[in-house]
DNA sequence: TTCATCTGAGAAAAGGTTTTCTCAAACAAT
DNA sequence: ATTGTTTGAGAAAACCTTTTCTCAGATGAA
């Protein structure tokens, strides 16, 4: 018995190419042929069958055709960024690149579980995903799967690649070279750098270029600070910057805006103007916190959403057919300039 | 020609039910059942079969099955929260719910264009989606897609529904009056609220529940301070609420973690303590908010994730064929207590 | 008239699985 | 020895679409 007597939707079949050509007299071959512009018959047959598709609503079946193309315009993204601070920005540029085409994502986040991430990972194939897009909330770490010597292409973005693999990534160098660049042309002369920890990857090279900026304009190199990535360890980072005996720094370039958000806030309790006294810097361009620091923070944008798009349209050229070479892709920042750094000296 | 001389990848056949059957000597028909624990057949051709099946690493056509069970074991997630803030967390709840089930979710983003919203949709019925699942980044509103007298069912979560729709949405009254019942129970006597837009259906219901609380407590009501969702605006509140004339408050209750951001900043540049002075209870728990903020924020937390939970299994079940209630569930609320408001006189 | 070519359209196979139907062999009962 | 029942397993249809093959009729050339 039912468990309830509630009234059960009812829902209406779907019109099948069958029916299609029932009602316009032909076979399915025909139909077929007829609204893929396809075979040969008379305008007239195919503007009939046409016409009475649009007038049933017929619409194909997809598994249908994906069965048959072994094709099924659909990808997976794979991720272990639950709050998706990283992925969604990312999913909305590879969702953008891919709608286009008719093709759909499916979103599986795998946290750190190798279980997890195999269900996942085996879902999707047997759904026979066209291919995959593994991101991460970090560019130096796997994902708890394996995802080599799979079926289908694989494309990495913002996480570290299988060797040979097709991967895309921030120009973290690039971005760190914009930063301490712009301090540069505004005339800073003591530019400071809070990170977060030594176990990163992108810290490390985002310090290099932090240091190779200075040393080729010809300024000090401090040493720079690692810590956390906590608004709590920038404003740590202040007092170890402003309280020792060395000179204080009159910029401040950090590594990502929960950072320089702690930075601005410290500096403040200090009686410190910023910009005016020390100009700061983040990097992620997090807009919710940039634009809520006051003043707006000037950051660096990894263009995450410009990297998505560019991965979803190699995964589909990918699919296609085309080779890519392998290898890691460095995708340019940009430098999104609010109120943290002032004006250059002369403007 | 080829655009290049790259090395092609070439991705191995899967294999399948025909080929299991061929390598165990048998028709697929037997193979079917062998492996569904279906039909009959000696326990020793059935456990050769499954035998063969795992040597061979068979895993069924997903497309295949969907095909004939009518029944796609994917459902989409329709949202316009392109960063998140509250899709995330649902679809993570939607996820877990489901994946056991071997079910998949397509995250479709459909911004607020309406063109957008048709494609995704269509895209989705086409692949045969089983369900539908509706959000938004508030509940207020509908989504710029019309989900009525589709072919599947839908159900909405965290957003208007259609009238006679299954809709899951946090109990913002009750929410708002954990918190407010929380300072009361603290002994806090001249407790504020500070919020966002009247636009907001939400403003108003928690408005209601926290004049509600305070008369109950025989408490002094003042009038709710409605402005924007933002940090500036706390900032901005508490000099109206601290520089008239009429007896300071002790407490203030606010719509978000971001205006109790700018609440507790604005606070403290008056010299006033947080929790001793005055206490705050932020809303949504966004942890990244919520812990940065110092002292740590006290906050009602939507218990999105379970709401996410529930949507999904309910959707299963309604795809099952069970009836559900049409109708808005009100999923209760949480507060998560930090150290922004201090311990009871007594404690 | 006869042969070759072209045209429009249908039949059938394919894609991979599930399920119903059928059937031969084995067995039990008369 | 005949009839009835059970058992194990295969054939075939179904899901829906695409594509290749086939073919009858029409047209053109000789």
């Amino acid at each position: 018995m039912p468990s309830d007597d509630l009234p059960v939707p009812v829902f209406s079949k779907p019109v099948t190419l069958r029916d299609v050509a029932a009602q316009a007299g032909v076979s399915v071959a025909t139909a077929s042929k007829a609204l893929n512009s396809q075979g040969r018959m008379t305008a007239e047959t195919r503007e009939r069958i046409r016409e009475t598709a649009r007038r049933l609503g017929f619409r194909p079946n997809s598994l249908a055709q994906s069965l048959l193309r072994r094709r099924s315009f659909t990808v997976g993204l794979l991720t272990n960024d639950t709050y998706g601070r990283f992925s969604l920005p990312l999913m909305s540029g590879i969702s953008d690149a891919l709608v286009d085409n008719g093709v759909s994502v499916f979103l599986c986040n795998v946290e750190e579980d190798p279980r997890l991430g195999q269900m996942h990972v085996d879902a999707m194939l047997d759904k026979r995903v066209d291919g995959i897009i593994a991101t991460g909330k970090r560019i130096d770490r796997h994902l708890p799967v394996d995802l080599s010597n799979l079926r289908v292409p694989v494309i990495y973005a913002f996480t570290q690649p299988d060797p040979d693999a097709v991967a895309f990534v921030s120009d973290d160098v690039g971005g760190a070279r914009l930063a301490v660049e712009h301090f540069c042309r505004l005339g800073r002369k003591r530019i400071a750098h809070v990170t977060g920890p030594a176990s990163f990857a992108v810290v490390h090279a985002r310090v290099q270029a932090y240091r190779d900026v200075l040393v080729e304009n010809g300024l000090p190199v401090s040493e720079p600070l690692l810590g956390s990535w906590s608004e709590a360890w920038g404003h740590q980072a202040v007092a170890q910057l402003f309280d020792g005996k060395s000179e204080r720094p009159d910029a401040v370039f950090c590594g990502n805006d929960q950072i320089a958000r702690g930075v601005i806030d410290a500096l403040r309790e200090r009686g410190l103007d910023v910009p005016s006294d020390v100009g700061v810097i983040g990097f992620d361009n997090w807009e919710i916190v940039a634009e809520a620091t006051r003043p707006p923070l000037t950051s660096v944008d990894m263009n995450l959403v410009a990297l998505g798009r560019e991965a979803g349209l190699t995964l589909l050229s990918l699919v296609g057919g085309k080779p890519a070479a392998p290898g890691i892709r460095k995708l340019p920042c940009r430098l999104v300039v609010r109120q943290s750094c002032g004006h250059p000296p002369g403007g």
